[in-house]
RNA sequence: GCUCUGUUCGUAUAAUGGUUUAGUACACCUCACUUUCUAUGAGGAAAUAGGAGUUCGAUUCUCCUACAGAGUACCA
């Protein structure tokens, strides 16, 4: 019997969270809630000179927006809290302690300068300086001090911090669920700081230590912490605690050349990286969201899934719901994933269709509300002729504007095409033959209408054309029947007459 | 440099030690539909990085090479 999952979603508030760190958050939400189990979001702002005013509820936002809430987190207490490790900064020195006491870890004195210079010395002479085994009795340090010395120097106030003492001549053979056995040599493992001089942990031993109070089954992160996988291996080792299941996601790489996608290639592609739109607190300066460019998060979730996962099956489109009981860690994959906007683009016109005509009316009503705009036409009518070429709920306005506004200019290569000498007298003869039809339907208008047509024996572009340029202002959008028994026929009629004057 | 990880059509991916002419989707091209622009439908082109080995048989397993990514901070 296996005890239900508790996951959790550990990133540092240092800027806004991008689509890698939402599929990272996405895929512990599916994997957790297919089996009933607990999402949890730890705030990893353990570096204070990194933290960033507002990204942490722009995470939370996030989260909300893509319907992927935490279950324990910042102000959701489950029993773990707290959930900043800024907040559980009294818990970690004894950890570092305890390992001291058992021999795994020890103090260094070691500035950064002194280090930094032994880098250059290495490199210079092509060599790898790795803060080990290999070197660590000649430099500054409780292994290579006596005791009393160690002592003095902490006394005295000298900064120090705290390493772990990795292993020698091991190796070490690691499971990752999507990876498999990684084998590694602990020889080429550095002494990892796990406890700064300013009095805070590093990453790594908060991470464990929060781990294991926080009772965490699986950790699923992304692929550039695969290299701390035997550090944290270790560690575990180290204090004699179970260690969680451990899974590395692939990475999300730029749509074309190489690297991680960034946020600079979201600018160059004209695509946003972000879930939602955010202002840089310092610069001011904007990047776009998801959410604001009009994505419906369905979509975001749908194309994020997919980005290193698929079921197994042709189906491509899923819910939410669907995702969660098809997900499996097992079908994820090894490789990067290069990230393709048109396909995201394809995922948001799949799932708009889809949606609730009401959600499109909703939208609709409020975009022509802040625009101030008053109409009298059935808007469930307007969204459903033009609800099949839409993709965004922008588009819901650009592509039926015309019906609420006449057009007041018109396209100039379309009136080029299309209005000739001979318009004028037909769409004289139209607007009379419009007049007289009582039952102004589309039906009716196109029956009607088409049949004068081909009584005229001309073509009927002819006849068209001209009527589409008066109605829409150029040669586009949707059957113009359907306009025409949306705007009304005096409209209609109007809109011709005044073209007929304009042009 | 060193360590780890990876490599199937342009992109995301499927499949299996043999029933595969390697499937699907996006993008691309052609045609159809249409009064126009979309949309849609039908069709087309397009891939197992290279080399060796194991095997009756390898895209699938092993090794080497190449390429790519990540890590190599008192950042996470």
């Amino acid at each position: 019997m296996t005890k239900t999952p508790r996951v959790r979603f550990a990133p540092s508030p240092t800027g806004p969270l991008h689509i890698g760190g939402v599929r990272t958050a996405l895929f512990n939400y599916l994997f957790t809630k297919k089996k009933q189990g607990t999402f949890v979001l730890r705030i990893e702002d353990t570096d204070q000179n990194r933290f960033v005013h507002g990204a942490e509820d722009y995470i939370t936002d996030a989260l909300n927006w893509c319907n992927i809430p935490f279950d324990e987190g910042p102000g959701k207490d489950g029993g773990f809290g707290p959930y900043r490790q800024s907040e559980r900064k009294h818990l970690y020195r004894q950890y570092a302690d305890e390992l001291i006491a058992k021999g795994y870890a020890y103090y260094a004195f070691d500035t950064s300068e002194e280090l930094e210079a032994h880098r250059k010395n290495h490199e210079a002479q092509g060599k790898t300086f790795i803060y080990n085994w290999h070197n660590r009795a000649k430099l500054t340090n409780s292994l290579s001090l006596s005791d009393s010395e160690t002592e003095s120097k902490i006394n005295s106030g000298e900064p120090y911090v705290i390493r772990f003492k990795s292993p020698q001549d091991e190796i070490l053979v690691l499971t990752d669920e999507i990876r498999g056995e990684i084998t590694i040599d602990t020889n080429v493992l550095d002494d990892k700081i796990l406890f700064k001089s300013d009095g805070m942990p590093t990453y790594h031993l908060a991470n464990i230590v929060d781990d294991h109070l926080m009772e965490i089954t699986h950790v699923i992160r992304g692929e550039e912490w695969l290299p701390s996988l035997p550090l944290h291996i270790l560690l575990y080792r180290a204090f004699d605690w179970e260690s969680p299941k451990f899974a590395h996601l692939p990475l999300i790489l730029k749509p074309t050349g190489k690297g991680k996608l960034g946020k600079r290639d979201g600018i160059k592609g004209g695509f946003p990286v972000f879930p939602l739109e955010w202002k840089d607190p310092k610069t001011e300066e904007i990047a776009s969201g998801y959410r604001e460019d009009g994505y419906l998060p369905e979509a975001v979730i749908n194309m994020l899934a997919f980005l290193g996962w698929n079921p197994g099956t042709e189906q491509e489109l899923f819910s939410l719901e669907e995702l969660v009981k098809e997900f499996d860690l097992t079908r994820v994959n090894k490789a990067g994933a290069k990230f393709d906007p048109e396909k995201t683009k394809w995922f948001q016109q799949q799932h708009f269709q889809n949606a609730d005509i009401n959600l499109h009316v909703e939208q609709l009503k409020n975009i022509l509300s802040k625009k101030n705009i008053s109409y009298s036409f059935d808007l469930e009518e307007v969204v459903s002729l033009i609800q099949e070429r839409a993709i965004f709920s922008n588009d819901l306005w650009d592509l039926s504007s015309f019906l609420f506004i006449a057009p007041s200019e018109y396209d100039e290569k379309a009136v080029k095409k299309a209005w000739k000498e001979d318009t004028p007298d037909l769409m004289h003869e139209l607007t009379r033959i419009l007049s007289d039809i009582n039952n102004f339907t589309s039906d009716t208008i196109s029956n009607i209408v088409k049949s004068w047509i081909k009584s005229k024996e001309i073509g009927f572009g002819k006849i068209m054309m001209p009527l589409r340029i008066s109605l829409v202002g150029s040669l586009q959008g949707p059957d113009l029947f359907e306009i025409m028994s949306i705007i009304g026929k005096n409209e209609t009629i109007k809109r011709i007459e005044s073209t007929k004057e304009k042009l």
